[in-house]
DNA sequence: GATGAATGAGGGTTCATTCAT
DNA sequence: GATGAATGAACCCTCATTCAT
């Protein structure tokens, strides 16, 4: 599942591959204090490598080429995201619906925040071409987690949970960069979580009350 | 057939001018086909020029420079969006807020889909710095129609009904996109539809209950 | 001596002619004007066309190319140039050295000054290849003039009038660009011509009291 | 040998350092014969690299545009004009002011003939404007060491040794490219020097006996 | 004659990637 | 392993010149 190009994680072993290992670590930093500073458009494989503190060829040691090293941010984030979703679903199995909108909208908004710097650059990312795996891993962890928390809902059944998972997750995926950096002013963070538990909420509720036809 | 930079929609004059409206269009449809086939990265001048018919030189004699046709394209594309809004709150100013709902919903959706080709492509280059003049031009034009129509919606009063708009039209420009691309699969245009139309018509219906404590 | 572009100076025979010619001039003008304030390379021929009223095609019906363009205009400055120094060295063919000196130095800084708004852009041209023959022409006028007016000069006898000819012609037009642009303010104008004068008069004069051996 | 832009004038380190000298030279010698050959229309970043014997990315890594190029060229050139120049005052601060026209006029033709290659292109790129704070460097240097030099000069008073040294300067200046590339036949050298150092000597000498007014 | 749209070679510049040291 | 100088394809853009109308 990891590309080849992150041998992060994996259990270390000798101070040779310690030294790697930090190696790695800033290249990955750098790339995202040049992405927060310079954008996508302003990031090239040599900015990265200076503000790394190591040279273009060490950089090419550790990453095959540009593309990996962007993807390497991307997975990390997107993982972030899946994995504060599920976290929240496994905590709110059996909860009712509107404590888990609540705790999901919140889980979210959680982890994008924490990396508020990067974000918009890594959206610009994710539209380009190849990044279409690493952004359906990470819905389909966030629709399967939200459906099964919704099919194992206290107080509501759902006839398609699936549908309804769908549905909450592009609203959240989708929703959240234009909130953030578009219509609402940036301090308005509290007010968007509120009104996206909100909605989230009410839309659960119409769901549970047939409302809807389907 | 109109394009934002060409000041020219008034009666033909000469074999000349039609010559030139000709050309513009020409190399506005090409860079539309290019941005759909190439994506972004592969769009570059000579290519768009080529695909136009055309040589580079005269591409530069109608737009000063690559941004420019980008911004074209990207104008008329959140221009019909936010035109497709506004008529349908106008036809529905006094309305119930469902049928609003339902309206804006359906009208948005039919704008993006019209053009379903290059939106992907399009939302790169939103993300782009300087396109923010012009979403938030798009936005602005939404969230003031919508605000209106919630504002004089027969069946309901809105505590803020700015602010719910501005949501709406969060969701809507913030949605649609992953709705379209990403999560539901690509014709899966009605069940969208449907779903988005239930979460704006119960979001509604919470604002107006009570059920939220603004 | 003219060359093929330059159909001034002829008699007009229609009003078919005349309005040629006062393209042909629209266009001269508009070249100076375009020198003058964007300098040698701002200088393009749309841009001229365009100060001119004309187009770019008409351009090219008068002249066939951007360097007959600057051509003429280094042609009529230099000329300008040379008849000046002529006429100053014919009104005092028979006057003393000194008063020949004061008159050229006079005369070439008047022809100078008039045009002053070009001749910085002029000396670029100049310098490109192909000027040589126009600023020889120029340089050899000059020579002949002064050389003529120092052999029948009333006060004094010259071991080699041309020499010293030449040597004051290549003062003259060397050092006045710098003189006027560079070393003094641009506001001594007056100085400079005082102190040219000086050095002409003291030149001359230590060609005629033997203190050079040659 | 030094050149404006390499801060590497220094005991070498690295076999790498020793190669981007070797590389900034190669390119700055190969920027003097292109424009020798070529002219400075003719010259371009390719040609330049070419001729040097590296590619144009490499051209771009020690020079960041063609202008910097240009400006190191002509900056040795009139830095070693004007050293020349101050040399020449420095040795003759006391001596009387006809050796220090004649060593003056010497060195500074000295200077400009070891350069000849390219002081004509030179002359071209000084035209250009921004090159304006180079020459006013030199200049305002040649001026500084000759009004000095006229001030103690043991033989003789100047009422205004700065206006007579800007004369000079001017003449020095402006003169020699006319002298040597077009009035006087580029043999002519000897000449040229000795018919500027009469104009010197002369010109000073009239300033000394109080023929002129100032 | 006049027009100005069209041409396209050519120039400056960037940057992902390689490889000798 | 690390370095960073070198590479060169590719890109954006300009402008002298032509030619169909």
């Amino acid at each position: 599942m990891e590309n080849g190009s992150s041998p992060l994680l994996n259990p270390r072993k000798s101070p040779r591959q310690e030294r790697s290992i930090a190696t790695v670590d800033a290249i990955f930093e750098a790339t995202i204090q040049v992405l927060s500073s310079d954008g996508l458009i302003g990031l090239n494989t040599t900015r990265v490598a200076r503000r790394a503190g190591v040279s273009v060829g060490t950089l090419y040691q550790y990453y095959p080429n540009k593309q990996a090293l962007l993807f390497a941010v991307l997975e990390r984030h997107l993982v972030a995201l899946a994995a504060a979703i599920e976290k929240a679903c496994d905590e709110n199995l059996t909860a009712k619906a509107d404590e888990l909108a609540e705790a999901v909208v919140k889980a979210y908004l959680r982890a994008q925040m924490a990396q508020a710097e990067v974000s918009p650059a890594l959206y610009r990312i994710s539209l380009e071409l190849d990044a279409r795996a690493l952004i359906d891993m990470a819905t389909r962890r966030s629709v399967a987690a939200i459906g099964a928390a919704l099919a194992s809902a206290s107080d509501a059944q759902f006839a398609d949970p699936h549908l309804v998972a769908q549905t909450l997750t592009a609203a959240l995926f989708g929703t959240v960069p234009a909130f953030c950096h578009r219509v609402l002013a940036p301090a308005d963070g509290r007010e968007a979580e509120k009104q996206l538990t909100i909605m989230f909420r009410s839309y659960l509720a119409a769901h549970q009350s047939g409302v809807c036809g389907s």
